[in-house]
DNA sequence: TTGAAAGCGTTACCAA
DNA sequence: TTGGTAACGCTTTCAA
């Protein structure tokens, strides 16, 4: 078993252990000659400063946690963990994931025996909303915490997140301005405090309702809920087609949402844009394939803004602005047009 | 800063460290009542058990690798982490993840740095082929190493893979005893040393050959090698309906490749089932939506069983079936019809 | 059932 | 530029 120790290289190459330390972690302390060769026996012996270590003697973990609702096979929570990692891992950070803090028994399990507590230099919560109480717990880490599109920032130390409510406003408006007279808002029911999704929901009704004590009071809007699950895009489905009369405008709570709707509802006869426009939210993967218009976030930026945001948080340095909202942008394809008269 | 130590605790609970201690990992040692005093402290005092620690005590790491071709944001990828995940997490390990080990630069950076050296308890090889010499490389950390989907299991102490090769013969047979004349492949050209990806190339070949020396000597098929990257279906596409004739099967080298054709492909006029025939291979997101006959494999239990393979060699337990292949599944569903006299 | 103490592999201070 | 050494926070053996 060639696994060596640190005093082994340090034998072998004629050094101090504090010099083969050096030679790893802070070379310009350490001759360029010394460093080589010490760096060569290492190499040779297998040898490697061990991180538990490090993190021992540093008072530092070298991780970090990330609270995420549902699964991370998630369209967004898989964006986001790959660019959180993308910044965190060169860092020196390993991610410990914590999926499905949803459950009403999960949540307690993890808020109140605070499995990462000492354990993690940060926490990053993904997309969901946790409750006063469980913000006062996740405090109790004393570390640096970064939301990521979670409902409000009370008790962050930083937060990016997209505008949930005006995005939605923006798509409705959008669909209204185009002459349509039916629409309807297909969404599945909000998992427990999901607000994210009920930001978006109140967006789509303010507009509704804007328009209509402005110059539209003619505008016949509907909220058309669904169970949550797997089904859900079936369950809409059936609910439009079981509609008195088919909508002209559809305006999704999300494109996983919107493209089986797009998809499906052809098979009954009921094309975009020549027979009601549909509009999305998120352009996630197929968006553009089936050329859907729909309302772009970039979990991708945020999810390198909040690591950035928590780097520095880490290093106990001020941040400039810590809570930052960025808004959704229009993307118009193909699945919409104005209503003809 | 209300950060207190093992002896804090101790001395607050009247006891000694050792006592603190098994409170939290050897309760059965611990009387009830001194266990309950110990941990309602630490939970005053918001201390914790530190995992660096505990491993730099224990002489493991509660670490694993995770070494990936290109983003977990692919669809495998990500179902492979997850399940990974799901399995590691309960059983106290974290995932360090690398992603992007694909570039020749990356591996040798990788490979010759050998940065997980000494600091992870397994590594996970996911879905990639290294070739001989890095796998020697990878063997100088001295612990087990998982294959997923590589196209050899030389020098990995588990493997579990699908049989790409048998998958894809499967498919282009299908799509054959269907009666179809022209069969065409299209694929993105393989990564360096990809040979998942050609496995299956090698699959569709050798089902036409076999073909044409059997009962199909009319039997006319060809692989249509389009670039790699984000514009792969767009290239197939384009030359696919670039062809002197458009063939009336088209069995593809997976789903994203499929999804795409489908749907872009009747905006020319070409209807599956009706004027073709195409089968797809994964069975990822929106297959189903779209009606896709195809090859199903799955991520997730193969994940969760490299998983599990894992924590047993960590044990250093003997494996019963060290490498494993399974079949892909054929999902017979809207996209492929016999072909009308 | 509990306590004392050694040791895991680093890092960083102080000295040389 | 390099070496000696204490200390980081835990686990575990041995003793009580």
């Amino acid at each position: 078993m060639p696994k060596s120790d640190i005093y082994e290289v340090a034998r072998e190459a004629g050094v101090s252990i504090s010099t083969v330390s050096r030679a790893f972690t802070r070379p310009e302390l350490v001759s360029a000659k010394t460093r080589a060769k010490v760096l060569d026996v290492a190499d040779r012996l297998d040898f490697n400063i061990s991180r538990s270590a490090t993190a021992l003697k540093s008072g530092r973990t070298n991780r970090v946690a990330m609270l995420m609702n549902e699964e991370i096979t998630s369209w967004f929570n898989t964006q986001t963990f790959a660019c959180i990692e993308s910044v965190m891992h060169p860092a020196g950070y390993d991610i410990s994931l914590f999926q499905h803090i949803d459950t009403e028994a999960n949540r307690h399990e993890f808020f109140s025996n605070l499995p990462i507590r000492r354990n993690v230099d940060a926490v990053f919560v993904a997309s969901f909303a946790i409750d006063p109480h469980e913000v006062e717990q996740l405090k109790r880490i004393h570390v640096p915490i970064i939301g990521i599109n979670t409902p409000s920032s009370e008790g962050f130390d930083a937060t990016i997140s997209i505008d949930d409510e005006q995005g939605m406003f923006t798509a409705a408006q959008h669909l209204i301005n185009l002459g349509h007279q039916r629409i309807v808002y297909p969404c599945s029911e909000a998992a427990m405090l999901d607000s994210s999704i009920d930001a978006r929901a109140r967006g789509f009704i303010r507009a509704c309702e804007n328009a209509q004590q402005g110059k539209r009071p003619d505008l016949d809007w509907q909220v058309l809920s669904v169970p949550r699950g797997p089904e859900f895009a079936d369950s809409a489905l059936s609910a439009l087609l079981a509609l008195p009369e088919f909508p002209d405008a559809i305006c999704c709570q999300m494109d996983m949402m919107a493209i089986p709707l797009v998809l499906k509802l052809g098979r009954y006869g009921h094309r975009a844009p020549r027979d009601y426009s549909i509009i999305g939210f998120d352009d996630s993967p197929y968006a553009d394939t089936i050329n859907l218009t729909t309302m772009r976030q970039d979990p991708y930026a945020m999810g390198r803004a909040a690591a950035v945001k928590a780097l520095k948080l880490i290093e106990g340095k001020p941040l400039e602005t810590p809570h930052e909202v960025v808004e959704a942008q229009l993307v118009l394809r193909g699945t919409d047009a104005p209503r003809d008269e």
